[in-house]
DNA sequence: TATGAATGAGGATTCATTCAT
DNA sequence: TATGAATGAATCCTCATTCAT
């Protein structure tokens, strides 16, 4: 039977596969990804079931294309954020930003990446998708050491650490009080993280 | 019939009962709670299916209890790490160290608390947990900043912070490779957080 | 809407029709006929779904008439095979002979109709071509009987036992090597059918 | 998981297996492998459709064990009869008899095995045991034909011919009247399958 | 004629939980 | 305490068939 995956869909097609992601992100994160079946999707979206799997091979395929998906859009975010700047340090603060800014946006998202994170088959996926996002974030960093404009350091590791403060203050502090303004969280994500990968103050002088 | 949770049980009894949890804790850590039945579990334990009803009233009871176990047995740890000390920011040190150690050590009980946080059921009774990390944290933060050994600022956020970079980095560095000496991430975590509490230091100057 | 079976047809169209039963008997054959989907058949054919059901009115049909084209092609086969010739016994030879070549050419029928016998939806069908075959050959039986020229016995049984031979020889011994020429097995079958039809010599002699 | 096919079980729970076998084995037989569901099954036993899954891995497994018992059966039968024979042509003639007693009192089994040898899911299986039989019968061909008790030839293609037969014959006038003594037809089968290996009687004389 | 899309009943299978012994 | 057996609702997925375009 052809495959779900590679279908050429028309205009119509699209929108309904489109559909089907959004209401199922929305879903799984509300729910969780096992508590939510395929029926609960398709009648949220008001369709049949064989629609499902017209445009998804799986309900497992369909969490990694969300996944994925979410990754790379935050990726091209953060570069997105990022280009034309030259300066390290201003790469990294604009970068952060970019990054809080999108989770903030997508809750539901980082909700399903955080779930698959702890889950053996959706693990090296999202393993992946974080070792890039360290991986840009360290070029920044080895630039930055360089120069000189931040102290020496294991580059992974800072980038590791930002990491874990931007989505953990996005989670705690943003999506668990939504109609707060984020700019502040941001702001102080951002003295943070900075403050950190200068490390502690010379101890002399 | 009596409720499991409040059974009176023997050495034995209280023994199968720990051995269980251990069992289980592993499993749902490796293969996520979902896809771990109650059989899996009773298999990989040796027993009969009865025997896992006798000691928890549900699958999701011996989770929850999991999850509480866990969250209290760090809570206990950094607590005991700082005991006698006065001095609020050899605390903050001291406890994200303790933390870290904890963390490091029961790589399965902090999956599953990662994951217990993206799953609605679960996710209130971590969040109180977290909630509780955060105030204990907080309340050195608040007196480091009353004595003006660090700028002021928000208490919780910095905790919030701090909790974000000690468990991502446990994650991504110190779990993902188990054989690596956790110290030095450790030692880097806290010159992070401690940075990261100090902030940028005083732009003037 | 009109019956699919009575369509008239194009000269394209009854292209098309010939190409989808051609690739549906392969299909039918090779993976068994539950397990081959319609949309099996009409991806194998390059076409869309909507192709299938202008020709055939339901899959069931389809196979019906497979089977019913496979019977009567059976028997034209071997009734031009003797067409002419009076001898009953050369008669039954040269039937065995061009049963067992269109058999031969036909495995994929062969493997449809021995199928179908086993399914009570289609065994009346099949039942029924065979009947037809048994009593072809029975009427060379019975002349051969009353003309002396083998030992009275059941024709009916007799004929059956002959299809029993050339079935499962066919099977067994063409079907099971395609590369093998076919020519000594058919010759086999022949000896050992005439030598039945003439059953134990005469205990006496 | 433990696996429902090496599970150790009580009295009750063997009677159970067998139950739901039988009631498969003729449900099967009746309406088609395909056809008949998982529910059909546990249905027609009066249990729920967990009972199922407890005995049998899957529904395939169960025709596989279905078709394997019912080939080694009718080994074990045939084997029985000739035991203690000595004169291979009587051999012959003991193991059809035996052979198309079974088969008369098994019809179910024997549609079943009639089916799996036309899907390729169980095809092999049911050709391993066809090889089995005719190798059985071969041995004595093998012998008779060297003590000249018959004429040379392909003992393989004469065992299969026997098959043809004795199973042909079975479907077709023993299964198709069950009311009629099959006795009559085994003799005739008899005297068609020595005949048949006897083959033609020397053209000379 | 032809296609992509849709339908929804039905299928195999799983699994938390209960119960008789 | 413990076990094997049983339950049956729920799950993911398939598929013959239909329909709008």
């Amino acid at each position: 039977m052809d495959d779900a995956a590679d279908r050429r869909l028309t205009a119509r097609g699209e929108e309904r596969r489109r559909q089907i992601i959004e209401v199922a992100t929305r879903l799984f994160a509300e729910k969780g990804y096992h508590p939510t079946s395929v029926a609960d999707v398709v009648d949220a979206v008001g369709v049949g079931k064989g629609v499902f799997y017209w445009y998804f091979s799986s309900k497992e395929a369909l969490l990694t294309e969300i996944l994925r998906d979410g990754q790379l859009a935050r990726r091209r975010h953060q570069r997105d954020a990022i280009a034309g700047i030259d300066d390290p340090v201003e790469q990294l603060e604009r970068g952060i930003r970019a990054g809080m800014e999108w989770m903030a946006e997508h809750r539901d998202v980082i909700t399903l990446i955080r779930f698959a994170a702890t889950e053996e088959r959706f693990a090296p996926g999202i393993r992946k998708g974080e070792d890039v996002a360290a991986d840009d974030a360290a070029v920044a960093l080895r630039r930055a050491i360089a120069e000189g404009r931040i102290p020496d350091g294991d580059p992974d590791l800072l980038a590791r650490a930002v990491v874990g403060v931007t989505q953990h203050l996005c989670a705690a502090r943003i999506h668990a009080d939504p109609s707060a303004d984020p700019q502040p969280v941001i702001d102080a994500a951002v003295r943070f993280c900075i403050g950190g990968i200068l490390g502690l103050p010379a101890p002399a002088a």
